[in-house]
This record gives C-alpha cells, sequence and structure tokens, in this order.
DNA sequence: CGTTTTTGACCTGCGC
DNA sequence: GCGCAGGTCAAAAACG
C-alpha cells in the first residue's frame, strides 16, 4: 500500500491487511524487542501464497465486511500512554494519514511481561473493531472481528478466528472435522456459499436450552487448510464444565477431549490443540489467567501455526 | 432410545 | 415488488 506521508519514516510503514492478515494466522516477523508501532507485522514473505485478502473476490468474506480497512493506506505514531492495571501497560496510537478528513481508527495495545493485547478501534461512521491477541515471543494469534456485518442481516458482533483445519473427515459428516472449543455446540444447517467450493456449517450451542450463541464453520476461500470459525453472539451462561461441554458436543468430535487438564488436552491430538484458539474475549480483556493461556497458546502455535 | 446430523424447505434482509 | 443469497427450521436418518 502507498502511504504519501511526508514523515512517513518515523512511521511503521504497514497496512491495517498486515493487521489482519497477522490476526488470521498467517503472520510473519515479530520483535518483541521494538517500539510499540512494531507491533505491527512485517511484510512477511509468506504472504505472497495468499494473494491480497483485499481483492474483490479472493479474499475473506469477513474481510470484506470492512470496507474501511479496504482503502485506507495509513502510518502508526505513538499518541498516549498510560497505566490502567498493575500488570498491564496500556498503549494507544493514533493512525495518521496524509488527508485530515478522515476518520481514522486508533490502536490500542495492552502489554504485560508476557502478552500483547492489541485493539483496533475504528471510530469512522462504520463502527467496527479487531482484537488481535499477540504473544511477545511468538506474535499474533488469535483474532476477535467485530462489525456491522450489513449485507444480509442487521447488525450483529461476530468474532472470528482461523485455525489449521483438520484432515480426515468424518464418516458422516459432508467433510469439514470442527474443533471442539469447550463450549457445546450442534449443527442446525449447511448451506453453500456463493464463490466459495467449501459449505458453511451452521452451529447453535447446546449447553443451555436458549443460549443465543451460534457459531459459523467454513474453509478459508483463500486457504483450504485452515478453517474459519466465526462466532455470533454471547452466551448466555457460565463456561461450561467439562462435563458438560462432552454431554453436548457432537459425535463427530466428542472423543477429541478425552481429559480433564488443559495441558493434557493439548498433546492429545489435533482437534484439541486447536479448540485451545478459540478464547474467550472476556478472558483476554480481563486478563484472567494470561499466563496459563499463554502457555496453552504458545503450545499450539508452535504446533499448529504456520 | 436419546441425541445429533443431514438436507430440503422456508424465512428474511437487501439490492435493483 | 422481485429475485438472490444467507440463515433457520424441522422431519427423517444415523449413530452409539
Amino acid at each position: 500500500m502507498e502511504n504519501n506521508n511526508n514523515n512517513k519514516e518515523k512511521y511503521y510503514q504497514g497496512d491495517l491487511s498486515d493487521i489482519i492478515r497477522a490476526s488470521y494466522g498467517y503472520y510473519g516477523s515479530y520483535n518483541s524487542a521494538s517500539s510499540e508501532a512494531s507491533y505491527m507485522v512485517e511484510d512477511p514473505p509468506m504472504m505472497a501464497n495468499f494473494g491480497d485478502p483485499f481483492s474483490n473476490s479472493a479474499g475473506d468474506p469477513l474481510l470484506h465486511d470492512m470496507p474501511y480497512f479496504n482503502t485506507l493506506s495509513w502510518g502508526l505514531e505513538p499518541a498516549t500512554c498510560d497505566d490502567d492495571d498493575d500488570d498491564c501497560i496500556m498503549t494507544h496510537h493514533q493512525i495518521s494519514h496524509p488527508n485530515p478528513n478522515l476518520l481514522l481508527p486508533t490502536i490500542s495495545t495492552c502489554q504485560d511481561s508476557s502478552s500483547t493485547i492489541m485493539t483496533v478501534n475504528n471510530n469512522s461512521t462504520k463502527p467496527s473493531s479487531a482484537y488481535c491477541l499477540v504473544d511477545n515471543n511468538t506474535g499474533p494469534m488469535v483474532v476477535q472481528i467485530s462489525a456491522p456485518v450489513n449485507k444480509r442481516r442487521k447488525s450483529q458482533a461476530k468474532k472470528s478466528i482461523c485455525i489449521p483445519a483438520a484432515a480426515a473427515p468424518s464418516s458422516r459428516q459432508g467433510g469439514e472435522v470442527v474443533p471442539s472449543d469447550l463450549w457445546a455446540w450442534r449443527k442446525y444447517g449447511q448451506k453453500p456459499i456463493k464463490g466459495s467450493p467449501y459449505p458453511r456449517g451452521y452451529y447453535r450451542c447446546s449447553s443451555t436450552k436458549g443460549c443465543p450463541a451460534r457459531k459459523q464453520v467454513e474453509r478459508s476461500r483463500t486457504d483450504p487448510n485452515m478453517l474459519v470459525i466465526t462466532y455470533t453472539s454471547e452466551h448466555n451462561h457460565s463456561w461450561p464444565t467439562q462435563r458438560n461441554a462432552l454431554a453436548g458436543s457432537s459425535r463427530s468430535n466428542k472423543n477429541t477431549i478425552t481429559t480433564t487438564k488443559p495441558e493434557e488436552q493439548q498433546h492429545s491430538n489435533t482437534d484439541s490443540n486447536t479448540a485451545l484458539l478459540a478464547v474467550k474475549k472476556e478472558d483476554i480483556h480481563n486478563n484472567n489467567n494470561l499466563e496459563d493461556l499463554f502457555a496453552e497458546l504458545g503450545q499450539v502455535e508452535r504446533d499448529y501455526i504456520c
């Protein structure tokens, strides 16, 4: 992307697609010793394998729902810095751009000794936000996108992650092996998606009757080896116990959680490993058990994210 | 037998 | 208003 900023040498030269691509697990170099602005991912060579995610037809559909990100060339500079948490340094960055009329997003990072949570707050008239959980040792890992997806349905917050797809299909399913994520899901539909050779599966939470939580699972159009899981609506009940999760899990993947300890699960098989990538937003923002979380995520990433 | 998956039909929002 | 496409429903089938 082009950046016409006269002071560009003081800014990180990247674009928001870097964030998004990184957030989808396609991440490149990451320098934990660098300055705040360098949380952005540099242009990694592997990106060439995925083409332009913002092109009209080849990109991920979720990204196309974020038109604001599609067009902006930008720079990044630290704006303010404050410490509103004992263990977390919150830093806010203001996006700079040659066009003063643009309403630009801010980027906030919350950093502690082991991790950084990056939030892109779009304060334009089409608000959207992306959250990128960054491990200081390994780089971006988990994305949550909340955007007014307004093409077909009314605005609804969505959170998406992209994870490696398990290889072997079950005997009954149409082909996808959906990683378990500790919530109990029941499949209620599947539809072919226009422009994609892969169908989209629709799942609802079966932990509690009446829970509005939904998730959609489909293969990425740009990389068939990746599964895009989109979560819609929040659970109206507490985080399920292991027993509950097992009770409601699908037959095709209920054997993916075979132990009660997460540290054992992550070594059991592919599905339970990838399942750990589904991180509750509350956990991220509350820094709940972040140390353990990153220990697990780190193992997952080392094993399964290229 | 209880639970989940499958799949065609139906519903709904949006663009034209 | 119509058609398209995404999302949901629900009956039947499959599974353990």
